[in-house]
DNA sequence: CCCCCAGGTGAAAATGATTTCACCTATCTT
DNA sequence: AAGATAGGTGAAATCATTTTCACCTGGGGG
């Protein structure tokens, strides 16, 4: 298992991912530091410096956007973006409803590979129809078991629905997350299980910060 | 439809998206040129000027590795790769088998995504088990109307048991062609239908010449 | 209290990569 | 035969990008 990132040192790598998968080619010092507030070069190159060491990427020197992400290995081998497809087994095969843009005005970009999952691990209550996998992409509820790369089964639901104190799925900016969701003070609040990780909290309409649903499963694959 | 590209055009064309889906990155000049065998980086330049005018690709100036590759619309939409699985439209869904490491020693780039078929559409001798999608990946069977980007369904076989004059699929270095097949003097010859394409020929033996089997059918999506 | 670590700033040095300039060689077309 | 077209060579100029150097800040832990 490699070494943990930090918040910061996860949010580099998640642009690289972003970045590469948006442009087709990896970005240069200068970009990701004009993308994370770096204004120094310098500062995006030691913060790489440390990615590389904790072996998230691979880099060339002195090589024009010489950065290879290492990827992990996803649940389903190939692609492993944030959303995917979950194909429920059942039957003739009943599979999750993909979400459209009237449910959510977010670009949530989703894996066309299905998800095979047994019902059975389900609660009765859960809408099979509402249910999505998603991959969790930073370590902030590493205290609560949940980390970096999980597959975590998601029902769709408003966060009105959810409970405080539930686990969610949220989606900051260009990635999903998993914390431990809240409402309170007409504020929507999402408390990280890792004291590397800041705790946030948002108004019920900031843009920034949409919550896809209830987490439900928990998937790893182990080895 | 864009302007159609020459041979010596195509293989740059061909080398850019080998090199992106291989090294995640667009390359630079000299790899183009150490490539193709181009000395001087103004060759490689020029070449790409006119592939970008041709709309093949975009750059971007002065940026390193400026070069965005403009994808031609796939038939299943997805995913280019030549080879892809094709599931027969019968029944329960007959599916091509997959070229295992035993039936190719070569790296055949599989497509996930099926390609739903008919089988009427193929001849009745064909064994619906060893069919299988390609994507021409040139012009050089423009003129008997086979275009770059076309799927072209191939009953794999052995060279052997193809007809002379029949249209065959060949996999060349790291790109899938249609060529028409005849086998004399002890050699295969594939022979292009258009006069900026050469004929190729090559010992049976050559490793880097692999015939995949006999064109069937001849799919383009038009508009 | 002091040291270490995560994250930074700014600028200069060094290396990479693209672009331009000036010419060259076949082959096909008119 | 002259001109257009596809493909090239080599070197110099220019711009992009990475790397190094020197130094700074704030929070935790011993």
């Amino acid at each position: 298992m490699r070494e943990r990132l930090t918040e910061r040192q996860n949010q580099v790598y998640e642009f690289l991912r972003t970045y590469v998968r948006r442009n087709g080619k990896p970005p240069t010092l200068k970009e990701i530091g004009a993308h994370l507030d770096i204004r120094s070069t310098n500062g995006v190159f030691k913060m790489l410096s440390v990615l590389e060491a904790k072996g998230y990427i691979v880099r060339t020197k002195h090589e024009a956007r010489g950065i290879e992400i290492v990827d992990e290995v996803a649940l389903a081998d190939d692609e492993p973006p944030g959303v995917m497809m979950l194909k429920l087994k059942e039957g003739v095969g009943k599979r999750a409803r993909v979400m459209t843009s009237e449910t959510a005005d977010h670009p949530l970009p989703r894996s066309r590979k299905p998800l095979l999952l047994d019902p059975k691990l389900l609660p009765d209550d859960a809408d099979l129809d509402d249910c999505l996998g998603v991959t969790a992409s930073d370590d902030g509820m590493n205290g609560a078991g949940v980390r970096k790369g999980d597959t975590v089964v998601v029902e769709e639901m408003s966060w009105k629905d959810i409970p405080n104190g539930a686990m969610a799925a949220v989606f900051f900016y260009d990635r999903v997350v998993i914390r431990r969701f809240e409402y309170a003070d007409k504020r929507l609040h999402f408390r990280a299980a890792d004291r590397t990780y800041a705790d946030e909290s948002a108004r019920p309409d900031d843009p920034e910060f949409f919550v896809i649903g209830r987490a439900l499963v928990l998937l790893r694959t182990l080895g």
